[in-house]
DNA sequence: TGTACATCAGTGAACGCGCGTTCACTGATGTAC
DNA sequence: TGTACATCAGTGAACGCGCGTTCACTGATGTAC
């Protein structure tokens, strides 16, 4: 399976079967998903704040005033961006959840998080466009739809997990899926994001969170017996 | 007591008593703190990206080369933003946790998760240059330390919390520390952070800090009783 | 099937702007004597 | 106490550069007839 990060390549190469290696003659063909990638690639390499309207163009082979054509500004690509990285996000949970889901729903939870921090080390660029550029979900509607669809999986996540137990000691499932998206993300952007900005730590950030998880269930009465 | 984020411009103040209105004459009398002091003021209105040496030193109110005197570039401002910014966090944590330290640990742990979550609040530019910025600590050993210093506090809590449980149900203090540091900083990144990125929930990021730390600890067996 | 034409997507030249950076300079401060 | 001088901190003009943005344009594509 390509990454994210390829993706947008690939769909360039195969979107015309006669145009096998991209761009030909006066038309680019598939401009928008090469400046997407481009704006990957750049803020992979510089952060959210390397991402220049001008330096995508140029990485696209197009000339600067090319990507008018397809995106009002810089914010605009950002946005989408994002919106691109909340949905595979979003993908990416879901299999996670579903793949493990029926016979063990403690193993599942913990594949969701795995999911987690997996993505944020596969995808810096799109976590980064997600979390660290800036963007504000609110004035995106479409990526703001995206991020509730991945928060939705993680919180019927913890449907399932609560509704093992009785309903006295039964906690709010929403309070649950805060705590755990909390601390999934804590361990994501500190110690297991794939760029530079990550912080050392002496055993596999996956491992750190799986334990966290465990003793949060356990606190929670859910032990899996 | 005043925010760390005016701290510059009362010490530019109060620097000399006979310059009771900043600056007076061709000298300046403060640049550094007061370029600090701007770059603070850029990040919280336009992110760690809007902050360009240019508009510091206008916004200071000196020329575009007198910068040049105090830091060596761009990134220098931002490494010394982000040294006092851990610095700063490293101090209210140490308070927050001593001061309500001896009769109740439990309850000086949960002002400890409240001090991160206040400084996140409370002083959104030191909190992205510290953490939003890019900034590689490895690379800045000064703030690299005051950071260890922040996490030592944390840790050390972590330790004594730790220690109320019989040795052989006793969690190793570093995975007990870097869970609550994961748990704290989701939970200030996504849910108190004081700028545009903070994403609304119905309820006080604290309560919600709060309950997660009860919960934990429980899976610990710290029940505070 | 061929031709005329509308539409689309990208060109390249141009402009203003703000940033980073350097430079010789100059006003203020402090200190040696 | 006064004066000469070294040092320091900021000036302002200058330069190159890259970015954002607009514009009339042009080559390619698709479609009506």
């Amino acid at each position: 399976m390509p990454t994210a990060t390829c993706w947008a390549k690939v769909t360039c190469m195969s979107w015309h079967k006669d145009r096998p290696s991209g761009r030909k003659g006066y038309h680019h063909g598939n401009l928008r998903e090469a400046l997407i990638d481009a704006a990957l690639m750049l803020i992979s390499e510089k952060g959210p704040g390397g991402l220049t309207f001008a330096e995508a163009a140029r990485a696209a082979g197009v000339s600067g005033a090319a990507p008018y054509r397809h995106f009002r500004d810089r914010d605009a690509l950002m946005a989408d961006v994002a919106l691109r990285g909340y949905a595979e996000f979003a993908k990416r949970l879901a299999e996670a959840w579903n793949e493990g889901g029926r016979p063990d729903p403690i193993a599942a939870f913990h594949k969701l998080g795995k999911a987690y921090l997996g993505f944020a080390r596969s995808e810096p660029a799109l976590f980064a466009a997600m979390f660290d550029s800036g963007l504000v979900l609110a004035d995106h509607p479409e990526a703001g739809a995206a991020a509730d669809r991945a928060f939705g999986v993680l919180r019927s996540a913890c449907e399932t997990l609560a509704s093992t137990l009785p309903t006295e000691r039964r906690p709010p499932a929403l309070m649950m899926a805060l705590h755990i998206w909390s601390l999934s993300h804590g361990t994501a952007a500190l110690f297991a994001r794939g760029d530079a900005a990550r912080r050392p730590i002496p055993m596999p950030a996956e491992d750190l969170l799986e334990a966290a998880v465990l003793v949060y269930l356990d606190g929670l009465g859910i032990t899996g017996r």
